[in-house]
DNA sequence: AGCGGTGAACTACCATGGTAGTATTACCGG
DNA sequence: CCGGTAATACTACCATGGTAGTTCACCGCT
């Protein structure tokens, strides 16, 4: 796979996420739903120009108005991100990560148990997938 | 505590990892020790400098070179990036960012385990913490 | 038909990370 | 004492993210 790494700026990622949540958007409703920021809305119909220059995003005319959306996927996304994070902090190591939001974050009992579920449900899967993807057994 | 975002770029990282592993180098040997990347000596040197001015390192002199120590521990740096990824991304929801991980990275089911072992062994140490600070007999 | 509003385009500007050449300095060995 | 070497300082340049003003075109309304 190895897209290109998105290295992507905060605005860049909240405007993504509107377009992500409402699949497509005017620059006004992407305006709007970042009003928290503050910005001049031709901020950011400059940056979903520049976005669209990188790839990001496209747009298509509707009523006189750009429509954008999104041309990459919030998964292509956090995944690329994410791996990203990890090299760069972690030397890509996860569980190395973990060790540290463990030791740092301030987890509750009930927050650990959510992610000992997820584990058991995850782990649950793959023994599926094993199971049932070929014969081939592998004894450890 | 909520210090400053530290929002370091590769190199800076990369710098920084080798101080912390020596303490203090100084430009001959972070660049020696960078030697993968490829970069001019003034390049780190360059670098090194702009960090001091951001407070990230400092230098004293010794044989008349500068010997370079980081005034940033690891643990700042890692989870002030943490905590800016997992906003960034995931709005704080370490589970959110978790289940990700666990969709999208291949883990095996020994990984699974060790992570099951981490959480585990948080999840003793804080309710060792809650409810007997002296008494580490608890079992579950 | 002119006019104002809406939206897009263009341009500009700043900060920072990254990269490196050039200038300067200071020490050391012959 | 002098030149070479090694180290630092200065400066410059590029890319990108972020921010926004200015300008221009067009549409609908009065």
């Amino acid at each position: 796979m190895a897209q290109r790494k998105f290295r992507l700026g905060d605005l860049q990622l909240q405007i993504l996420r509107v377009l992500w949540n409402k699949q497509a958007a005017s620059v006004q409703e992407v305006h709007e739903a970042l009003k928290g920021r503050r910005l001049a809305y031709t901020t950011v119909a400059t940056m979903l120009r520049k976005m669209e220059q990188r790839g990001l995003v496209g747009h298509r005319l509707e009523h006189r108005r750009f429509i954008y959306f999104p041309l990459v996927s919030q998964s292509q996304v956090v995944r690329s991100a994410t791996t990203d994070f990890l090299d760069r902090l972690f030397q890509g190591s996860l569980s190395a990560a973990v060790c540290h939001l463990l030791d740092t974050r301030d987890l509750t009992r009930e927050e650990l148990e959510e992610l000992e579920r997820l584990i058991a449900q995850r782990k649950r899967e793959i023994e599926g997938d094993r199971d049932a993807t070929s014969s081939e057994d592998q004894a450890d």
